[in-house]
DNA sequence: ACCTGAACACCGTTCAAGT
DNA sequence: ACCTGAACACCGTTCAAGT
């Protein structure tokens, strides 16, 4: 009768006795194959022998996949303040940039985030933190109210976005050698900068480009775009 | 030997003869189900079931299920430029505005797209004609070279963004009903807005607020503050 | 309390064989 | 050319039974 708990972090972990396992094993494990395979590559069957262990046996600590998804995904949020250090900043912008950049920089070592966050609430300890950290740099910045909260949703916005972008260039620079894939992609592109001419000078200008360098580029461009507007909307003025 | 294709765009549809399917119908019956039902739905098994068909069947009209996938995401793509309407507007900003509205309206009615799109490159032909679009009406207001795209960028992060955490905080409220959850709840927020004073204050005062308005107030305010900070490096001035 | 082993109800994909 | 039917190698999850 009784639903389970929507998320994790509202049931805590049982109390122990004799076990061979723990959730911070199975979290690292996890997140160790994600990084390295990506969401296909994660299975509680692989976990399990990873760990040496049958499959049922995580559900003593972990009632479903998604749960572990969610606790995976309070992992590496960590791991922006972590790095970043909570060290004071000069000023507002900067502070907001180094929260931004940390923030960026995680999710370029966790890609499978992207995919693993869109659409899932998120209340872990992690996550938390990490929001009341923006927080208070906005709200020494002078921001208030709803427009506090949609101050820092805009940045947090651009960093998910930026990271997306970055990571569907990335994917589709790869494999993009092979002497058939130009062969088949010619025509095609071709036919592109024929219907769409800026997209087709914007694309042969790409090829040429450090997509490293390029996409840091367009992160700061956004990112000084945004907070260039938040500034004109500070309530301190100046 | 020879690798796939390493997309469904460079490939084009058989010849046909006397066939019961077709991939307009399977792509449109795969929407149907990731609308009704998310990701989680989808399965090459139930499209046929669906279609009166065995599930090998599709096969020969799509090479994969990510390929089929690719063609999803194309196909909802090409609802934001159909109902935007490719009228002239009055400025660059009311032109940028409405195109990233529409964007976000597609992404609201079809929230698979999200993680559907993370990470994975985009070359179909709405995709194509969308960026073109948005290319036009900022070359149109004096960006050029690598400003034109990162200011696209920009601002296509941001709806990218916005619509995921919109989406988060929507899937939080629903099933928030329950008697169990407010009693489990409240003891976690309690030690959150102790530790996260900030937090504790926003959170609080997101119970009140109707989630539709604030998400639009949200979307408005980031893409204000953007187009704030492009209109000040348009190279035209002013 | 914790873990095994086996089962249930699914998956995506392949491929002979039919028409 | 197009589709079926059956198979292969997987899934997540449950649950009796062991220790």
């Amino acid at each position: 009768m009784t639903a389970p708990s929507p998320s994790v972090w509202l049931r805590p972990e049982r109390p122990a006795r004799d076990r061979r396992l723990s959730r911070r094993q199975i979290v690292g494990c996890a997140v160790a194959i994600l990084d390295a395979e990506g969401g296909k590559g994660l299975s509680m069957r692989r976990i399990a022998a990873e760990l040496g262990v049958t499959a049922g046996s995580l559900y003593w600590y972990v009632t479903t996949k998604d749960e572990l998804l969610e606790l995976a995904l309070d992992e590496v949020l960590g791991e922006v303040l972590a790095e970043a250090g909570s060290g004071p900043r000069d000023g507002w912008r900067e502070a907001l940039a180094a929260l931004a950049a940390g923030h960026r920089a995680m999710l370029l070592r966790h890609p499978w985030v992207l995919s693993d966050l869109a659409g899932r609430p998120n209340l872990g300890p992690n996550a938390l933190a990490l929001s009341e950290a923006g927080l208070a740099v906005l709200a020494g910045a002078g921001f208030a109210g709803a427009d506090l909260d949609a101050a820092l949703a805009a940045v947090n916005d651009h960093v998910l976005g930026a990271v997306a972008a970055e990571t569907s260039w990335r994917a589709a620079r790869t494999g993009e050698g092979t002497a058939e894939w130009a062969e088949e992609t010619a025509a095609y592109m071709r036919r592109v900068a024929r219907d769409h001419p800026l997209l087709g000078r914007r694309m042969a200008a790409a090829g040429d480009v450090d997509v490293e360098r390029e996409c840091e580029r367009r992160f700061a461009f956004g990112l000084d775009c945004l907070l260039d507007g938040l500034a004109a909307r500070r309530p301190g003025g100046a």
